[in-house]
DNA sequence: GTCTATACACCGATAGAC
DNA sequence: GTCTATCGGTGTATAGAC
């Protein structure tokens, strides 16, 4: 038997108040920096006094576990979205892959500190909000198997230098692309590797 | 005409004291991470009030500079010591530096962290900090060159893969080896694409 | 249920006595 | 050079107004 779907005004109404908080708390994040989020700034962004928060959040780490899963879910829609206009190719399905990830966390650093480096005191993502970043990861693995690519010392290999391209270019040229232009290089050192066939890029 | 090395009291015994401050912040970012050093649990190491330690440094960043530099010190001397081992064969000698570098980032996350990642809020490396990772990245760059792999886009990729191996093994792995195994497959990768021609490991 | 007012412990930093 | 005293700012907890 099926629970009718009866609305329930006011969780919808907490719900909003939920996602005005983080929203909020990204816009910090983007503004300041990740590690810069305060109470305060976020409580004066929605118009309220700072331990108001409280009665929707814990504590301040909830917060930035809404943001986990929240980062992680836009990933997964991301995701999601370039299916559409994914290569045949298994060489140019893999660039496809780690240009879809390197452009994400490059548009915004912030976000990406928080998805990737574990960089913030004291916080654990809880298992709700590393569900997506879960979800998104089988993804992946599924669609590296179709090329050949899905052991996982083949996945481990491809996320750690397709994150360290990321890093590198955060890190060292922000704003740039001197190591967004090599990207395409490195995937097709990892596809030599794995012994896909395609044309590639000579070095 | 040379100065006469007259020796200043004094000046060793400050030099002294800065020494032990920052051996007391290793210490402390050793245990409770490097976010986490806070400068009463230093100036309890070192017998001292907190204030104290602002005859020595002008601000907190000021002791996080030292330990830049002290950091990229301690790397450049682990390169030359690592000088004396160095394969003659290309292939070997590119997997070594890789392994020079992953065991010593490895072996001392907050380190790592304070040397390559820009976690630390408002904290940028002044030129002296800078100076060992300058003189470190040079010597570097040189061994490359004898193998062929001397371009600023070699070397970048170079670097970026070898961090992202370090951050994947300490991200989602500590204490393991789970990255670490992989490391010597994934720099034959680079290898391959540029061209050496070695013996080599097969996925 | 939701928010405010108040308070607390801790942080980096400064001023001034000795 | 080191101390005491103190400041503004932070995350957090709680009592109570509405």
């Amino acid at each position: 038997m099926l629970a009718v779907p009866k609305r329930d005004r006011r969780a919808e109404r907490r719900a909003a108040t939920r996602r005005e908080i983080v929203d909020a708390a990204w816009q910090v994040a983007r503004d300041k920096g990740l590690a810069q989020v305060t109470l305060r700034d976020v409580a004066d962004l929605v118009g309220m006094r700072p331990p108001s928060l409280y009665s929707h959040f814990a504590a301040k780490n909830a917060i930035y576990d809404a943001m986990f899963g929240d980062a992680w879910t836009q990933f997964l829609e991301a995701q999601k979205a370039a299916e559409a206009d994914e290569p045949a190719a298994s060489r140019a399905a893999l660039r496809y892959y780690a240009r879809v990830y390197f452009d994400f966390a490059v548009a915004f650093p912030a976000r990406h500190e928080l998805m990737s480096l574990h960089t913030i005191p004291d916080f654990t993502p809880s298992p709700d909000a590393y569900a997506p970043s879960v979800a998104s990861m089988e993804s992946f693995v599924a669609r590296m198997a179709k090329h050949g690519a899905g052991r996982q010392e083949d996945v481990d290999i491809f996320v750690a230098i397709v994150g360290g391209m990321v890093d590198a270019q955060l890190a060292n040229d922000p704003g740039g692309d001197r190591w967004a232009r090599l990207l395409d290089r490195t995937i097709d050192m990892f596809a030599d590797n794995i012994g896909i066939t395609d044309e590639r890029i000579r070095p």
